[in-house]
DNA sequence: AAAAAAATCAAACGAACGTTTGATTGATTT
DNA sequence: AAATCAATCAAACGTTCGTTTGATTTTTTT
């Protein structure tokens, strides 16, 4: 474990890394704005004289990250290639974002559930901002199921799939004691996106049945 | 938003509801012991007195949780069905409980990522104490995929697939505006077991393919 | 070189934190 | 009825929290 941030750019960006790192692992409500200083080796009131308080680190983490997001979407529905392609396409880039900046992250990912008062109308505004994009995204899937309340349910299970390998990272090298490498997230990657087609699909299936069924 | 708990048996009961319900939603370590107390109903150090401390709360509601999903899993494989059948009957039997104790599985889950000091020791012992029953829904998987790797990749997928909806659950009412009743939740399970056996099934195959090409 | 602006610092702010104390109440046992 | 035990309480404990202040240093601009 490293006790201090090694030779790093400015302090504003240091502050940035060294919460997000402490964010990432405890949590950001179990983290103290001393903590941060010190690993960041910064005095404490920087944090306040950069971000105006602790709350502006995290709204900071999560900006950068909706915005990765918002590029890797952009990208790949530039390319206008045909659904099942698109769709395998933006789990790589999402596995390879998660994989170039865990910490960042998987502070967005794991701070989304909660719901601080302070906190909730920022979440909310970010969440406006972006559904345009959610949205494109979304009729990707209806092009195989066009029935938004099976997208309610596909569209957040495609995410925490991406995801799940991120958030339960420690606990995946402890149970299967192996190594994670560039092969291994290749292999992540591929196993993902063909988890999510070959599901996608069978749930189309699901529902034609069904259908016929019903007409009988 | 209710300000107090209803008419609810015991005090120590009262504590883990009211303090699950925050915990919920604000997350362990932005709820005070004194914000619990009030919504119990009860004297602050009710909570040290019950609990021996904040943590036990936590502790116990994790407890809880595995325990339940414990159950689940012994009842399940007891009855010692075809693979594809016991991971379905998995599947509901955990949408169901995450139905019925939603808050209880969603502090269980959201404090999982985290790694507070104090509690990652108590952690690790929960996984060790029951890593023999997570493997032996390994060994279910492992009849369609029989690569650790491939497991690695699959059983963090399938718990975070099957609690995605709950996970975002705020989010989701937001984003899609549909009401949550008794006939979304059997769609919910039945299309994440179709996407999760049909996913398996796809992966089975591409390694199959794989396989081949390397022989040839 | 002087003036202005930006960056950094030690120190202190009041508020909130989790926990403990010691007295008091209510119920149970002798 | 007396003694014992469990449950509850208000109050205070010492820490830590995030933020601000006002002085000082460093950098940039004039």
């Amino acid at each position: 474990m490293q006790t201090s941030v090694s030779e790093e750019k400015e302090p504003k960006e240091r502050i940035l890394t060294a919460a997000a790192s402490l964010f990432a692992t405890k949590g950001y409500a179990a983290v103290g704005v001393r903590e941060i200083a010190e690993l960041a080796q910064v005095n404490v009131s920087m944090i306040s004289y950069y971000f105006s308080g602790k709350m502006g680190i995290l709204k900071e983490i999560i900006l950068r990250y909706f915005e990765e997001v918002r590029q890797i979407y952009e990208k790949t529905l530039a390319k206008e290639l045909p659904p099942e392609e698109t769709l395998k396409e933006i789990v790589y880039e999402l596995v390879s974002l998660m994989k170039n900046k865990t910490i960042f992250c998987k502070v967005a990912i794991t701070e989304m559930p909660f719901n601080l008062p302070e906190f909730a109308e920022f979440k909310a505004e970010v969440i406006r901002l972006h559904i345009d994009y959610i949205k494109q995204g979304l009729k990707l899937i209806e092009l195989f199921v066009d029935d938004p309340k099976f997208s309610s349910i596909i569209t957040p299970a495609m995410v925490s799939l991406v995801f799940s390998h991120f958030l339960f990272g420690p606990l995946i090298k402890k149970v299967w004691e192996i190594e994670l490498d560039d092969n291994y997230y290749e292999l992540y990657a591929k196993t993902i996106s063909t988890l999510l087609l070959e599901g996608i699909t069978g749930v189309k299936n699901q529902i034609k049945s069904n259908k016929q069924g019903e007409q009988i």
